[in-house]
RNA sequence: GGGCAAGUGGCGGAAUUGGUAUACGCGCUGGUCUUAGAAACCAGUGCCGCAAGGCUUAAGAGUUCGAGUCUCUUCUUGCCCA
């Protein structure tokens, strides 16, 4: 018998797989969509695995008849390229386009569904022009801005960090401290869409609840008001913001933000300089201030306390008031905010409890729980809630404040100074106004001739890019030299997959019309927060710029996949080894091939380059073939959990769809026997029972389960190969088998079918479900089963009881007792209670 | 510190959603074949027990005729936020 040869047989089938796509003009759409990839280099097993799963739902569907789109792309700038071409001397889009070429390859190697016309590159000024065009346009409806604002600060790159790329304080290429610094940057507004981001939530059923929960979470709408404090012989009010109002009797100082306009009158004294220097180091996350040491600067200055007569508060500079969020001003009340507890404790304030649970009145740490008010006056005895509805109703009423929803949410800073990313379509004039380029003047190109050598901003260093007209006067202007943010790139990208071809504009109306919003979106859960966030925001701004598209929300379903892991290896000293570097002696122990020393095993992590315990997906695709390797990735964990590599895994894998295909050719070479009646019943209705049971479980993303059944239907076949059955019972149901596996193993599912001359290879088959005629009933005698018995299905109490009492191992349990009650579930159950 | 998940054999995991716990795979044990190994195939494999039988889903309680599944308490792990 011949071996499947994967080497031939997939390359030829992907030839096939390019050519043709997966649409069925009459079916009903679906846009099955992975999110798109960097072009790091070369793909990994996180790629792997989540393509593969998309590639398993988009052939689904399109084999039960659905017109699928199923596209994929590159997003394509970013800053690992102009740091590998500060590396190699070579251009960041000559880096971008060959590892573009490398990973397409690769994933043709898979046998992906991909229809490759759609291709797009963020990097492309094809597709850059019209980020441009949707640019202009949100800056038209309002929807951009202007704003200083601190940023992470690396001193030696002289450029601005993300928030993930400094880590413990310090810049994660310069390893320098990160400093905050004031910067004028363009902005999204996002927050104006704060409200529609966070309601909308609700429409998203099928959507994970744990990403649902992180967007709630981090757009963070709380209520609260905002109070007024009288500076003591002064005219100056400070405006506070709280979420606490109720707490407001426990106020023991006012902390403001050292940017917070009151600091102009200390702006000479050396002390606060100083202080405000400390400040600007601690970085700008809520964890780095939460988790700094409290300190403040006393203004000696004092404010009213506007419900208690004569009550002076002291008012401090504090380290850990953001200036972005609220008013830049808070007031303190110790005993129930950690933060405020901390300080007052350092700086010897008063600790007064307002909220108080009834149980001991000692404060070691913050009382944060529920309870009732107390020592409040006229708040007293009210619970927290109630407190907080009359504390503002009063407030309104004195005029020293108003009732005020905040949004954690902050606008979404774009500015970027760096090469490689979407230039920002905006020019400056000599009078100081900004205004956006004519929109027939797009694409704002990037330059090829760049020194990515220098420091800071590469365009800004450029000798001539930066110049150019205003196109109604001929007046100098400058260009904006900041890129955008490439969040940007991958905001829209799943619209312009819609016509991608399309050169006029960003979209058509009508392919968006047809194909949005995106039925199946498959990504990691690293993305649950910014990615999908921003990409939502999208959708509505254009949505609210152009009036055309109406279509609120992008994704309609989401399924996170889980990460893949493998174990860690280390040698002696430390030092991290790759896989292939170590030799296995038994399941927990391994030597270096090198000098045949110890290695230490570690546990099985995220496969990460920096700890080099990262397998090669298109090392194992030519060792077991394409097949082989989507079937182990879907085999060995429901998809949305982490997964653990395992070569024995691929390996075995292999194994079984080599035993599949034997069993293809052993039915194509069976001779004709005797035939029996009850035989091929039998068989056919096991054969549809699981078919039934797959069927299910790929609509219910349960791939692993899914494999279990195939690996139950084989068990099956082998049963019946050599029972009286004809071959054509044989061809019909391995041919069933064949179409329901092609999702899982295109190749080796495309190529039977061809062997078994099946005419409607890309049809998914009739299923009929429930056709079992015999079932498994237990018998339970006071809930303990007792036995387990065959029968037909559908019988009644009586029948089972006869059953029961004529030949069951449950009838010594249950004779000459006194019968209670029985408890009788149709093809479930009978429980006899005694 | 808060929120959300989750905890089932030696391991990855399944369980029609309150009705046969441990499907399926890996590993392991024995056997067939082989000079030997590998591969392939056959049989076995939760724990205790010779057996009858008993016990078992992190631990403990509760609801129920019946709980891996529901409720409460505790412990552990992971993720997110702080």
């Amino acid at each position: 018998m011949e071996r499947f040869n994967f080497q031939v047989i997939e390359k030829k089938w992907q030839k096939k797989f390019t050519q043709k796509k997966l649409y069925n003009k009459d079916g009903k759409k679906f846009y099955c969509l992975e999110m798109f990839p960097y072009p790091s280099g070369k793909i990994h097993m996180g790629h792997v695995r989540n393509y593969t799963i998309g590639d398993v739902i988009a052939r689904f569907k399109f084999l039960k008849g659905f017109n699928v789109l199923h596209p994929m792309g590159w997003d394509a700038f970013g800053l690992p390229a102009e740091n590998a071409s500060k590396l190699n001397k070579l251009h960041p889009k000559k880096w971008t386009d060959k590892n573009i070429n490398t990973m397409k390859s690769q994933l043709k190697l898979l046998g992906l569904s991909i229809d490759w016309d759609l291709e797009i590159s963020t990097c492309d000024e094809e597709y850059y022009k019209h980020q441009q065009e949707i640019f202009i346009d949100f800056y038209n409806n309002g929807l951009v801005s202007r704003k200083e604002t601190y940023v992470n600060w690396d001193p030696v790159e002289k450029t601005v960090l993300a928030n993930e790329q400094v880590i413990n304080g310090r810049g994660w290429r310069s390893n320098a401290i990160v400093e905050r610094k004031k910067l004028s940057q363009w902005f999204f507004n996002i927050t104006k869409f704060a409200e529609p981001l966070l309601k909308d939530l609700e429409k998203l059923q099928g959507w994970p609840s744990k990403v649902k929960l992180m967007q709630k979470n981090w757009i963070g709408k709380s209520f609260g008001c905002e109070i007024n404090f009288q500076i003591l012989n002064k005219k100056e009010k400070i405006k506070v913001f709280t979420t606490r109002p109720d707490t407001i009797f426990g106020a023991s100082f006012i902390a403001l933000s050292s940017d917070h306009p009151l600091s102009k009158e200390f702006i000479n004294q050396k002390e606060f300089i100083k202080f405000k220097d400390e400040c600007n180091k601690t970085g700008t996350t809520e964890e780095a201030l939460a988790n700094a040491d409290k300190v403040g600067f006393n203004t000696k200055l004092f404010a009213e306390h506007p419900f208690i007569k004569n009550k002076k508060i002291p008012v401090y500079f504090a380290n850990f008031v953001l200036m972005d969020y609220g008013t830049g001003a808070i007031f303190g009340c110790p005993a129930h905010d950690q933060r405020d507890f901390d300080f007052a404790k350092k700086y010897k304030l008063d600790i007064v409890r307002v909220v108080s649970d009834g149980k001991n009145s000692n404060l070691d740490e913050a009382f944060t729980g529920n309870g009732k008010i107390v020592n409040s006056e006229f708040l007293d005895n009210l619970n927290i809630e109630e407190a907080k509805e009359k504390i503002i109703d009063k407030i309104e009423q004195n005029k020293i404040g108003k009732r005020k929803t905040l949004f954690r949410l902050k606008d979404w800073g774009i500015s970027r100074q760096r090469y490689w990313g979407c230039p920002i379509p905006m020019i400056y004039l000599e009078d100081g106004s900004v205004e956006p380029v004519d929109k027939a003047d797009l694409p704002v190109l990037l330059p090829e001739d760049i020194d990515l050598e220098s420091k800071g901003n590469p365009l800004e260093a450029h000798p001539t890019w930066k110049n150019t007209k205003q196109k109604l006067t001929g007046k100098p202007a400058l260009r904006e030299t900041d890129t955008l943010d490439t969040f940007v790139d991958s905001s829209w990208y799943f619209l312009r997959f819609c016509s991608p071809q399309n050169k006029k504009s960003p979209f058509d109306e009508e392919s968006l019309k047809y194909w949005m919003p995106v039925d199946q979106y498959i990504g990691g859960i690293e993305h649950a927060i910014l990615h999908l966030l921003y990409s939502r925001f999208f959708t509505k701004a254009i949505n609210h710029s152009s009036k055309t598209i109406n279509l609120t929300e992008p994704f309609k379903n989401l399924f996170t996949q889980g990460m893949v892991c493998h174990e860690t290896y280390r040698d002696e000293n430390g030092n991290w080894l790759y896989p292939e570097e170590i030799k296995k002696t038994s399941y927990n122990s391994a030597i270096k091939k090198s000098n045949e020393q110890k290695v230490v095993i570690g546990q099985a992590e995220s496969m990460s380059k920096s700890k080099k315990n990262t397998i090669d997906p298109e090392v194992m695709i030519n060792q077991y073939g394409a097949d082989s390797v989507r079937w182990f990735i879907l085999s060995d964990s429901p998809p949305d959990k982490d997964i653990q590599w395992s070569d024995i895994g691929v390996a075995s894998s292999n194994k079984f769809l080599q035993k599949i295909w034997n069993l293809n050719s052993e039915i194509l070479s069976r001779q004709e026997g005797k035939i029996d009646n009850q035989d091929t019943n039998n068989f056919n209705l096991e054969i549809e029972n699981l078919a039934s049971k797959i069927d299910n479980s790929i609509e219910e993303f349960k791939f692993n389960v899914s494999i279990a059944h195939f690996y139950e239907a084989y068990k099956v076949f082998y049963k019946y190969l050599n029972a009286k059955i004809d071959n054509k019972t044989l061809i019909l149901n391995i041919t069933k088998i064949m179409k329901l596996i092609m999702p899982f193993t295109p190749h080796l599912a495309n190529e039977c079918l061809e062997l078994l001359k099946c005419q409607t290879p890309d049809k998914w088959p009739e299923i009929k479900t429930d056709i079992l005629n015999e079932i498994k009933f237990a018998i339970q005698v006071d809930g303990k089963t007792r036995d387990i018995i065959k029968v037909k299905k559908d019988l009644n109490k009586e029948k089972i009881n006869e059953i029961v009492l004529k030949n069951s191992k449950a009838k010594k349990y249950i004779e000459n007792k006194k019968i209670l009650k029985t408890i009788f579930v149709k093809n479930k159950i009978i429980n006899y209670i005694i």
